[in-house]
DNA sequence: GCGGAGGCTGATTCTGGAATCAATGCGCGC
DNA sequence: GCGCGCATTGATTCCAGAATCAGCCTCCGC
């Protein structure tokens, strides 16, 4: 669709080119899908939220979008694939498991503080897609679970960490800490708008996971620093109870 | 609505009064929505299959709940309820917070053990919840959190956990593995066919939580050895997830 | 400036499915 | 046994909201 310009090599410096204007309305419904899909779920809303909040007619939609399905789609796709592609790059780095989970929660927790928006809709409708669910991404998901449960397992082999643990159970739990870190959060048990309690959160996600609770301090024997340690200060306070 | 029996206090040997009759229908629509939304979602049925499963007329769905909202929250009322009482009363106990955290991981394994199905709802359809959602069953599930919240604080004042981790964050975390783990096995990341293997599962989600994946093997000389290992016969079935 | 391709519009159509309701007959009290 | 009331039925109504479509109007190339 964007062949005309071709052509002429040139003539698309000022202002933009059809093309250009193009992506950029598809860029705007997506962001606008987003922001309605997190404000009322993707079931709540219609396709007309959508479409106003874009500031465009109603059968645009339609016409960069099949349908609400393929609309749905898209979200996840434009969200899930950078936040896939960060995760799948700390697993592959090649330094010690812990450092590694501590890297993952980085880019998850980081990627709320960037657009919790966009991550509040992957959590509540991804993974509970209804079971044959159209839309896949399950398939996604379960392919980093299966990623992370491979590092896992070479941690094993490497010593890194005790050989009778299952490796996949051990992936599953990881990411269910982390989105239950973020879900507290998006349902307001911890408050969002204190940026340093969602890094703090981080924090003590990465570290429970690695030294659980009992342990905690000394556990990270390790290598790198206790954690928390020594920021002891910081602990809990206004964040529980929305 | 069961007023009529009254006035006759006996008569109601022999076959069912009208009122346990009713009583049993509603409770067969209610377990037929539980199948229904388990195996295709809240959004993805119609009241008519819920009806045609329980093998009662359309209408008489109406009869006994308001509308299909009410009908969902019955859902989770159900079995939830039983649920939060359980976890609450392993909060309850007087002993280690691992023994504790042990007995919730438990209670949480063996519904699903029991009744899947019902497990499969909850999760998926739970934290569902639209925003200012209709069903606000984000309280219940907020409140049990909240409870465990206040375990932790507990077990940092006698000085059985780190002070310096944040009590919320780790009952949220907590509840996330469990959740997890479970939704592993609904989504087939592992197999729940395996008995076995949610025996392990659990375990392994208690013990990580407690001592961390790093430390894991020798961690859990605390004490008692899973404390629910043999007592698993204990408690009433039925009741919950009706 | 001319012609037309196609981005864009929103009223209109269409449909799935929720909720209603008049009719039926069973069961219970008298 | 009689009659009333309430559980039960399923066709009917009704509507939200998805998807369509016929035309408008902008912008592009010539």
């Amino acid at each position: 669709m964007a062949a005309r310009r071709e052509s002429n090599g040139k003539g698309s410096r000022a202002s933009k080119s059809r093309a250009e204007r193009e992506a950029e309305r598809r860029k705007a419904i997506l962001r606008a899908a987003v922001d309605v899909f997190s404000k009322k779920g993707y079931h709540g809303c219609r396709i007309a939220d959508v479409a106003r909040e874009a500031g465009v007619a109603y059968g645009l939609v339609y016409h960069y979008f099949k349908n609400k399905d393929e609309l749905l789609e898209s979200v996840f796709e434009s969200g899930w694939t950078g936040f896939l592609s960060r995760v799948q790059a700390e697993i592959e780095k090649d330094v010690h498991v812990a450092a590694r989970v501590r890297g993952i929660v980085h880019v998850a927790f980081d990627a709320y503080r960037r657009d919790h928006r966009g991550v509040k809709v992957l959590i509540l409708e991804v993974g509970r897609s209804p079971a044959g669910g159209a839309v896949n991404r399950g398939g996604a998901f379960t392919q980093v679970v299966l990623g992370a449960a491979e590092m896992f397992r070479e941690a094993q082999r490497r010593g890194e960490i005790p050989p009778q643990i299952d490796p996949s159970l051990t992936a599953v739990m990881l990411f269910g800490a982390i989105e239950m870190g973020l879900t507290a959060f998006i349902l307001g048990i911890l408050d969002r708008r204190d940026g340093a309690a969602i890094d703090r959160a981080a924090h003590q996600v990465a570290e429970t996971f690695l030294s659980g609770i009992l342990g905690s301090g000394q556990a990270l024997a390790v290598g790198e620093t206790h954690a928390w340690t020594e920021k002891s200060g910081t602990k809990s306070k206004q964040e529980q109870l929305g």
